[in-house]
DNA sequence: TATATTATCTGACGCCGAGTCAGTTAATAG
DNA sequence: CTATTAACTGACTCGGCGTCAGATAATATA
């Protein structure tokens, strides 16, 4: 009886729908303005049927949130594939971020929005659990390229991978968050164009991450 | 006639004492949960009057963000009164801050909002202008030190002040979210302590501005 | 001191949006 | 063809933000 797993099928379906047309409503009117009638309306289905497939608004905006960091992570698979040594992959990844960060604006916002969570595991099946098996999954390929790194030589070997990992990733997200939403507003003081930025934030760490000759 | 700068001091006063009441109700029951009534009551004032001094629940947030970013200026000021040289002056202000999120963990929060508001300057007078302000003169206390850092040798001739100033800030920004937020559902990967993470990241800063030999 | 004018304050009310639920419709089982 | 279950609906409730006509207090004027 193959009816409940295409049920099941169905159901999923539903849930991809739903999280197209609210990203869709989220992202050209902003995630504050947006109201569930007016997802109910792109999604064409009532207010009330949401409510059967998420439990609030806050969870269909973690949904998005998870599909931002299921891209994230894609692109850092890609990136991990590209340098040439530990060090460039981990630079690749940094620049796979900033480039996650320009490409996806909205979905940014989504991953800073998780971010901003203090989240709650206690549920598997929630979004929030959801976000941060796949946030976990990010970090991991960060470490993986650091060990890549800590192996061939040009990553300091004292460096904790995972640790590491964590540190480039703060570092990271908080220079490209002020990068992205800061840069103008302090033009006065210099060129601070946040690819600039970015690229002086690589050196930094690559500074630090190489093996002292 | 003294009178007008007595109302004026008194507006202002009111203006303080609804941000006290708001600080009260927001940082016991959350910004989210909190409600207009709860601020209205705390103050003893009515609702109306709130709208007297605040536009909104927002600005009465702002206002409070505001004072966090007061407070934390203070303490820039002092770290950068406390160590040897500009590197060390540097890596205080690092501390002042990691010290700040730890101390006033809700003003850290307040802090945290107002950056994630895509700021309109139109208002001088408007609480995220004011914001703002505050955050500027932050900024140009950690490019002091590292103009102290740079006459004295402490740090490389090559870098840009103002700019590795907004990479500092960024940085540990980042990072100390991260460390404050996050650490407990990392822990399975190894000792990510706050502290830890927050030195090693200073580690990694140092290491990249001190000159090579 | 009595009265007019202005500044400050009030809280009931309008409005809007999240979330609910009794009832309808469609799908599957018997 | 009917019974049962699953999927869906939209009118409704509830609660919070922000408003405004009117009350109250402070100051100016006669």
């Amino acid at each position: 009886m193959g009816i409940a797993e295409r049920k099941e099928r169905e159901k999923e379906q539903r849930k991809n729908d739903i999280l197209d047309a609210a990203e869709k409503v989220f992202f050209s009117k902003g995630v504050k303005e947006a109201t569930m009638d007016d997802i109910a309306e792109a999604a064409e289905l009532s207010k009330g049927t949401l409510y059967l497939y998420f439990k609030s608004k806050e969870e269909i905006h973690l949904g998005i949130s998870a599909r931002a960091l299921g891209v994230l992570k894609e692109m850092f698979e890609h990136a991990l594939g590209r340098g040439a040594n530990g060090l460039e992959k981990t630079r690749e990844i940094g620049r796979a971020y900033f480039e996650f960060s320009q490409t996806y604006p909205d979905y940014f916002d989504a991953m800073v929005h998780f971010e901003g969570q203090d989240l709650d595991l206690s549920d598997d099946e929630s979004w929030s659990s959801q976000c941060h098996r796949v946030a976990v999954d990010v970090l991991k390929l960060v470490a993986r390229a650091i060990e890549i790194g800590i192996e061939d030589g040009t990553i300091r070997r004292d460096l904790d991978p995972m640790k590491t990992a964590v540190l480039l990733w703060g570092q990271t997200d908080g220079v490209i968050r002020i990068a992205a939403r800061k840069c103008e507003h302090l033009s006065e003081f210099g060129d601070l164009a946040p690819d600039a930025l970015v690229e002086a934030l690589f050196e930094f760490a690559s500074c630090a991450m190489r093996p002292r000759e």
